[in-house]
DNA sequence: TAACGTACTATGTCTGTCGTAGTAATTATA
DNA sequence: TATAATTACTACGACAGACATAGTACGTTA
């Protein structure tokens, strides 16, 4: 189990480095977040709307209405040119970060041992 | 600068891969960390007696009064069988993050580029 | 004697995560 | 045809860890 208290503050690099593939919408993101990490992270949903919610105050990311003629319409999302350097400064800190924890926390081999 | 949102959640880990060393008292696990970090990574005296408050709640460690004759005594801790597992687990859990975060953050080089 | 280093304790604030619940439309299933 | 499941959210409130601020207490050094 990956816990919130770690990956919290990271929530929003992974939702970043979505957008930056394209424009983007919650369940869309929330489902690819899913299958990339191999079922091993699953994103909540308040805590993916709240994201949403405090990237766009600080200007990193843009919305809008899809054009969808049925259905409910969805909010996409695009990273703005802020929103981009900030994913570059939270790439350059987690792998200062990573590279911190490291120093305290044993590697394991593919069995979990030491 | 490592964000305190990411560092979140470890530095239990951190104050008990030190004492797994040795016991040791609040100034001494605060230089030790300076120092390993080579200055990255400093941790807040009030963070660090926090956690020391938690991780002794939960049973991961113990603390005692050292037998300094002179100046203030200080209150020195030994990590407990239940605070070894706990560290284990957590290494475990720091290696599985590392990869989801890993997903979707760019490794950098030495110049910080990518 | 005053500053500095060591060794803490107390109190309260802030932020991100998440539990719970509800709304609303479409599509699949029994 | 009813109902469950899936998509696509919003609202509200609780909680915990990090941290700012402030204070206590003792020893050593300038």
């Amino acid at each position: 189990m990956i816990s919130s208290d770690v990956i919290r503050g990271y929530n929003d690099t992974i939702i970043l480095s979505l957008l930056i593939q394209g424009d983007s919408y919650g369940y869309e993101i929330s489902r690819n977040i899913r299958t990339i990490t191999n079922e091993q992270y699953i994103i909540k949903e308040t805590t993916l709307y709240s994201a949403f919610a405090r990237l766009e105050k600080n200007g990193y990311i843009e919305s809008y209405y899809g054009e969808e003629t049925q259905g409910k319409r969805r909010t996409y999302y695009r990273i703005t040119p802020k929103g981009i350097e900030y994913y570059r400064e939270k790439c350059k800190e987690w792998n200062l970060t990573k590279n911190v924890i490291n120093k305290f926390v044993k590697e394991l081999d593919d069995n979990g041992s030491y």
